[in-house]
DNA sequence: TGTAATTCCTACCATTTCGGTAGTATAATA
DNA sequence: TATTATACTACCGAAATGGTAGGAATTACA
């Protein structure tokens, strides 16, 4: 029951971008990475991961970098945890599993994961700031 | 984001004492293994965690097992997760952070860990039956 | 009293995930 | 065209996951 640093650096990335949201200016990761003391690298790695889900937009070369492309109250923290971590599913146990029918705590299960659902669809990236 | 087998498991063997609990019978790792389809060997690891927790009384040898020692309505989710999987904490930033004073996801990750505990807290083993 | 049944304990092991690092290609700008 | 930045791909050590294996200790029962 944890959530990676993939899903917390993503975060930190988003409400790093959030602040600077009015400025409207692209933000380099090497600035991000400075300031939070992150490793270039990785960060690179997990911002990967929320422009391919289109959560930020991209300018490649001098003086580009990233920004949101929408408004911070916009930004369900689930969308930005789903991007990096994946959708939130607690347990392994697919359908091919042989007593599905009969599972007993599968409704525990999936109570569990709308609650989680539910817990960061209902928080935005600027409840954060 | 994920409940190992761990859980799941310990979660399948204490339904599965739960329903014998009105017998009053120790019952067997075999059994449950056979009837749950869960490899022995992996089962009893994992009953361990249960034992050492004191959530359930052992018998050894013979016609020995294992048994719950307090009625499933008195047992929460939440007191088997913990056994079997250890704590909730959904982060591993701990107080060592050079930021925990600035940190802006920090009480995200608090409210989580609550929601998750209350969550588990408010289930006990008779209302899975 | 011997034997079968059962838990308890320790060690091992293959695979996957985690948390990165490194190098190079590509694009944009000044 | 040099510089600055993202994009992409490959690699890597350490830890966790999900088991397996073997034997020792304990108990019931014939």
């Amino acid at each position: 029951m944890k959530i990676s640093t993939r899903g917390r650096y993503a975060l930190i990335i988003m409400i790093y971008l959030a602040k600077n949201y009015d400025s409207n200016n692209y933000i380099t990761l090497k600035e991000i990475s400075e300031k939070e003391n992150i490793s270039l690298k990785y960060l690179e790695k997990i911002i990967a991961l929320l422009t391919k889900a289109k959560l930020v937009e991209t300018l490649r070369g001098a003086s580009g970098g990233y920004k949101l492309n929408k408004k911070p109250e916009d930004y369900s923290v689930l969308e930005i945890i789903k991007a990096s971590e994946g959708p939130i599913r607690t347990v392994d146990c697919d359908n091919n599993c042989d007593k599905k029918d009969t599972c007993i705590s599968k409704k525990l299960w999936c109570d569990l994961d709308n609650t989680l659902n539910e817990f960061f669809e209902n928080k935005t990236l600027k409840d954060l700031l």
